[in-house]
DNA sequence: CTGAAAGCGCTTACAG
DNA sequence: CTGAAAGCGCTTACAG
């Protein structure tokens, strides 16, 4: 490959009037620009990435970090994923996507991350990646509240899982409902935890007992129970026919068909006896289903836009003030899935 | 940030012996590593990965260069980049995600891509990815198929296209059905061709007579035809009483969706009146849908994992002789949507 | 608008 | 097993 020395001789100038013709930080006359440009292509030179990072300090890249594990991949995170790629791209920045593995963390006799930044998905408490950026002092952005009192000035962006399902909860008891299950997301997470917070508020206020067995937890990837999670929980409570639900919300679009298939099972049928509403699914896939599923959208792809929009602040690419926590909004996308209860 | 400089001074040593503390690439005595060590965690030095490329010529990252578009990513790409994560990351790989858009083809005032080789996904006949990386001599590997007589070496990791029609069409066809409908991917990707080619041939083999009307391609992506392809196909064909397919075969598993749909919005059902087939989709979905569709099992994260493998192979990292095209092999997955036919 | 020179933070023959 | 020095391919004050 052609150098910067190749193409200043050829061109009969200084190394740093080519360096100037490609990165336009300085002027440089038509003609020489001309001139370096044609030799250039000549030589099918192109000016050096990792030389021009080593002393600009910059790699143009970001990191996208992804939680360890067999199946990170959701359609949410994929619409995410693609947020954020666009989004970068529009600032010329690449997305490096790294999944840091717990014992990489342990050894860091790694080289330093060649990231100018990082988006971290599904951070949880004692995050050992967050860690290691604070640690090599790179700014980074975290998608969902993170619980760290030793960290300052923490970004963070997120949908607002209160307003979610205050939302979704005000929608349902006005079609009547007052006997709703909850088949929220893993125990753990503080999305999960917020949200069984304003359930419980949101029923509360609206005079609303919960009882037992209303609310279940998503199990552990790991475990057996993952692939199957709402089907076993709905055709429980759905047999019970004094005090069986009347609506059910389902974390995601497989629990939704879960439950949707337990509730069929149970010769019932959705939305005539049973309401169903989804917290977060893929759009196309809710609306191809029949019944088509009611739902909210929480625009995962402008989660990863706003996501990359802050971290550019952080880094200065973005001038202006910022706000460090912002919120994407949602809205309910109704379908076929719900309807108002028959008394 | 401590750089080399700092670390061997405090530890009394030469920049070359912390070089090869962490590098591991001259031993270096217990005392010496140790000494280097600790200093190294006090001052919380991490050698400089940008520098170290720039020596090494390695960057210790692959590109995925994914086709532009909004909507590029399906479960089938998700499991695909799954499968390259986590085998990149056993070499001690990073993956780069790039988005080469047709204008950054044109103007390759950009620095020349951080990488040392590359996974091209969805080539297609003309591609500039391809050209590009062929001009920058990065090495690179194709899932799919690709059509260029003039590059020498290239290396591809594919399904057996071929293989996989026939396998469909030798399973329908043992259930007795004659009259199959075929709605394909995009006309102009080279699987669609080499599917279409095969579908002709094993029906023709089996003396079925290809009809007008049995074989569709997926509208293009800005189309808005392309949300809904599979349904006014299905309906229109069903809706022919004396002539309706008793198989369809759908290219994906949002195109089966549509497919079912019009089946029973023309008060059809599958599999009893009509067999449904999906090539590519979402096990897990294909699973949980009712009735469970059967389909092929593609092994998109198999194909992610050997793409690493040959990539590898071409960098040097991974030694032996090693085959330039490989096939992962797929395999159907019986469900509920396929039935014999009742004559 | 352009050039000469120092320097970014490492690795790597070379020598011992 | 260790050190001194050159060099990787750029950019950037500094000077003109």
């Amino acid at each position: 490959m052609a150098k910067i020395d190749d193409v200043a001789r050829l061109a009969g100038v200084s190394k740093g009037t080519v360096s100037n013709v490609f990165s336009q930080k300085r002027p440089t006359s038509k003609k020489v620009t001309e001139k370096v440009l044609q030799i250039s292509k000549e030589l099918n030179y192109v000016p050096n990435h990792i030389a021009r990072s080593l002393v600009t300090k910059k790699t143009m890249a970001i990191g996208l970090t992804i939680p360890h594990g067999k199946f990170f991949f959701s359609v949410f995170h994929n619409q995410f994923i693609n947020g954020v790629i666009l989004e970068a791209s529009n600032y010329g920045y690449r997305v490096l996507l790294d999944m840091i593995a717990a014992e990489e963390v342990k050894t860091p006799s790694l080289a330093s991350y060649p990231i100018d930044g990082a988006i971290v998905l599904g951070p949880t408490e004692e995050d050992d990646r967050i860690n290691l950026l604070y640690q090599n002092e790179i700014p980074f952005v975290t998608i969902g509240k993170i619980i760290n009192k030793g960290l300052q000035g923490v970004s963070t962006v997120n949908n607002d899982n209160k307003q979610v399902i205050r939302d979704i909860c005000d929608y349902l008891l006005g079609l009547g409902h007052r006997n709703i299950m909850f088949l929220n997301a893993g125990e753990q997470m503080t999305v999960s935890i917020e949200r069984t917070e304003e359930f419980v508020r949101v029923l509360q206020e609206h005079g609303v007992m919960i009882q037992p067995g209303m609310i279940h937890y998503k199990p552990g990837i790991h475990s057996d129970k993952y692939i199957k999670y709402g089907y076993d929980e709905t055709l429980h409570s759905v047999k019970n026919h004094t005090e069986r639900p009347t609506a059910i919300i389902a974390d995601d679009d497989r629990t939704a068909f879960s439950a949707l298939n337990a509730i069929n099972d149970a010769g019932l049928r959705v939305p005539e006896d049973i309401s169903l509403f989804v917290i977060c699914g893929d759009q196309s896939m809710m609306h191809q289903v029949r019944p088509s599923l009611t739902g909210m959208d929480l625009q995962p792809s402008e989660l990863g836009v706003q996501s990359v929009r802050l971290l550019m602040h952080k880094l200065g690419i973005l001038e202006g003030s910022y706000e460090n926590n912002r919120i994407v909004p949602s809205k309910i996308i109704e379908r076929n899935s719900c309807s108002s209860i028959q008394n």
